[in-house]
DNA sequence: ATTTTAAGTATAGAGTCGATACATTCCGGT
DNA sequence: ACCGGAATGTATCGACTCTATACTTAAAAT
């Protein structure tokens, strides 16, 4: 039995609430902050509802319906994707840029500063343990194309070896769904 | 800019849903086995609606909902406590307590054993966020009678300061809503 | 060309959550 | 003993989540 599993709990607990404190403020519920938060960090091959139903674990009804309340709100946009005929591509407004303006995050980032721990030893244990659940839930692991193992580097630039298109620099440090953990580091 | 920012606020993602993976599994949503969960541990002070909306920062409205729900299902039950008329006692029912068997905490109990950083070094780190999160959001620390300043360890036992009462040990293991940090370590 | 899969939407039902109003109990001071 | 406020719990309304189910349409596979 681990001491640190409660404080775990708790600590979930805490960042759910604060994150319900933040979006009363705009008078969201915390989904709508956290798809928002999800769509500012997201690559263009994962700025869709169905990114976004696999991130937060919700099903796809779900996630049309809370999409429906931003849409409604001028906190989002959706674009058709001409190349794909189905999809839709969810954009930020500037009014749901500002709501992520003033969040929780940064009492956070004030106690993380006060830590005793080394920053990136902390940083280390928090990446372990967030593979380890998403690889338990069945879930894609979410990370960026610099440490994705369909990640090409190029004479002028970089590529994705999945969709074999080239890759804008700003867009290789946003989540992507179709992250793959390289060979090397399988641990 | 700390690097853990976003993996704990990923985190929180990641528990919040593996809660109410947990929940689905019973027909319950996360708040439920939440409040289930916190009336396992909280001491015969603690374990009224009043707690559980400030444990949780939620309206006592909202609780009161939540409880009825839990009581209709049979995993709760409500006692009128004769010493304060208003006051309702909750206690968790066997079914309630059944509940709470299989949870998302045993997969990370098993990632946190393979966690590449020292138990007691993580818990101090977590330990230090959720009391200064707590404190900016202006909340109850909730702590146990062991530590807490209203403790007093007597001949044949022990009591609580605060309310003059005598402590039975196995209450002192568990959550209070009466809990104050002791002046020694109030950094 | 036909089937299967993927992606999104629509709808109904249970329940959260905040806001507001209300009832009851306790506790202070006078 | 009385009054007023604070504490605790409940009732009700409205917006919204979330699941389940059924339904579209487009792409992919056979």
């Amino acid at each position: 039995m681990n001491g640190s599993l409660l404080l775990l709990e708790r600590l979930g607990a805490l960042i759910h609430q604060s994150t319900r404190d933040d979006a009363a403020r705009h008078g969201l519920l915390p989904i709508h902050v956290q798809v928002l938060s999800y769509l500012a960090r997201a690559n263009r091959y994962s700025d869709i509802p169905i990114a976004i139903a696999e991130y937060f674990g919700l099903t796809r009804g779900t996630v049309s319906q809370s999409l429906a309340v931003l849409e409604r709100k001028g906190l989002i946009e959706k674009k058709p994707d001409e190349r794909h005929g189905r999809r839709v591509q969810l954009l930020l407004t500037p009014a749901g840029r500002a709501v992520l303006e003033d969040s929780w995050t940064k009492d956070l980032d004030a106690e993380l500063a006060a830590a005793p721990m080394l920053a990136g030893q902390l940083e280390d244990t928090l990446r372990g343990l967030l593979t380890g659940l998403q690889r338990r839930n069945g879930q894609r692991p979410f990370g960026i194309c610099h440490h994705c193992a369909h990640y090409l580097r190029e004479a002028d630039g970089s590529r994705c070896g999945l969709t074999r298109e080239p890759l804008a620099e700003e867009q290789t440090v946003r989540l992507c769904r179709e992250w793959t953990m390289p060979a090397a580091q399988s641990a």
